[in-house]
DNA sequence: GTCTATAGGAAGATAGAC
DNA sequence: GTCTATCTTCCTATAGAC
């Protein structure tokens, strides 16, 4: 009896996250999550019960998995802090292959003035993200404070330079934000 | 007979464009379009026959148009470049209520890889946007590539920040970039 | 586990009264 | 110009065969 799934877990939350990156949640209906996923619709609620909004979590869920291990993981080595920041912007072009990817954590976002079942797990990842950048750059000497702003700014230079890629259909932004990463992260964490 | 509009299009295309810029394009039904706005679903077919998509064509305009005669002006006015760029941020502080307002420029972005009806204008604005700035960072001395480099991480930043400000729940993200580009730009531009 | 078929409702859009 | 009522299409979700 066929009850081996056709595709594994990952593989489907990784193509169902292609169309919640390119479309946002409204616009990703059933029909083209089966499209994008290569399983009709009925077999998306064999295997989410509850429907598209679990379908999104467990996306979500997966990308900030994912975010954790390569991106965030870089930031947290036993290197010198130089070396981390400059193995966070490797892992960052993997992570948005180059700019040609949407942040999903941007992508599912509500308005501030509203909370939905996403808010939480964005917001606590967005923290996460930024105090493990913090955190890398007091170890390179930067003062308290100057470490958070410039680990929130950073993150919003990402974040900025991937809504830029999509408005302006080039992933020049996000190839001269990297750069910018570059110079005022890691040259100035680099010891002279 | 009762011919006069109850709402002026100015009044109507602000309202509409509050929807927009939180629920985004799909998120933007017609029944939320006419809460919004508060005439009713045939009123707005009324007065934009073509139907959603000539609403949020018209709204993105009318945002592009308020960009440019708030945000843009200010860096084409004939003051110092420090003082036109210190007038750029006060107006970023107004046109997006202190971090609180969504970009419609990102909220109507569709994907790297396609094109529809809104592309256009908003790559275009972007790209205005970034031209403006760098001009003025030329004037103010910085080298051609330089100005283009740091114009473009400029506008990166303050979109990345409105992004960081719906996915935290806070306006903090949007007021340090706030003080990080009077820092970078302004201080930066200031004849010593 | 996956599928076809379909129920039930919300979406975009229109007709016609006032 | 605005409204109520309605049409059609698409959406989310479910039933039941294989």
């Amino acid at each position: 009896m066929g009850r081996r799934p056709l595709i594994s877990d990952e593989e489907l939350l990784a193509r169902l996250g292609r169309a919640f990156r390119n479309l946002g949640y409204e616009g990703s209906s059933l029909a083209k999550l089966a499209d994008e996923s290569g399983l009709k619709k009925a077999s998306l609620y064999h295997r989410f019960p509850q429907g598209k909004e679990q379908i999104a979590g467990e996306v979500l869920d997966f990308a900030c998995q994912s975010l954790e291990q390569t991106v965030l993981a870089s930031l947290r080595s036993d290197d010198q802090p130089d070396l981390r920041l400059r193995a966070m912007i490797d892992q960052l072009r993997v992570f948005y292959s180059d700019g040609n990817r949407a942040c999903l954590l941007s992508m599912l976002s509500s308005p501030l003035s509203t909370a939905d079942a996403f808010s939480e797990r964005i917001k606590k990842t967005l923290e996460t993200w930024i105090s493990a950048l913090e955190q890398t750059l007091e170890e390179a000497g930067l003062a308290p404070g100057q470490a958070r702003q410039s680990a929130l700014t950073s993150v919003a230079l990402i974040q900025g330079s991937l809504v830029l890629a999509r408005g302006m259909k080039s992933t020049q932004p996000f190839e001269l934000a990297m750069e910018q990463l570059q110079r005022d992260l890691v040259d100035e964490a680099r010891p002279h």
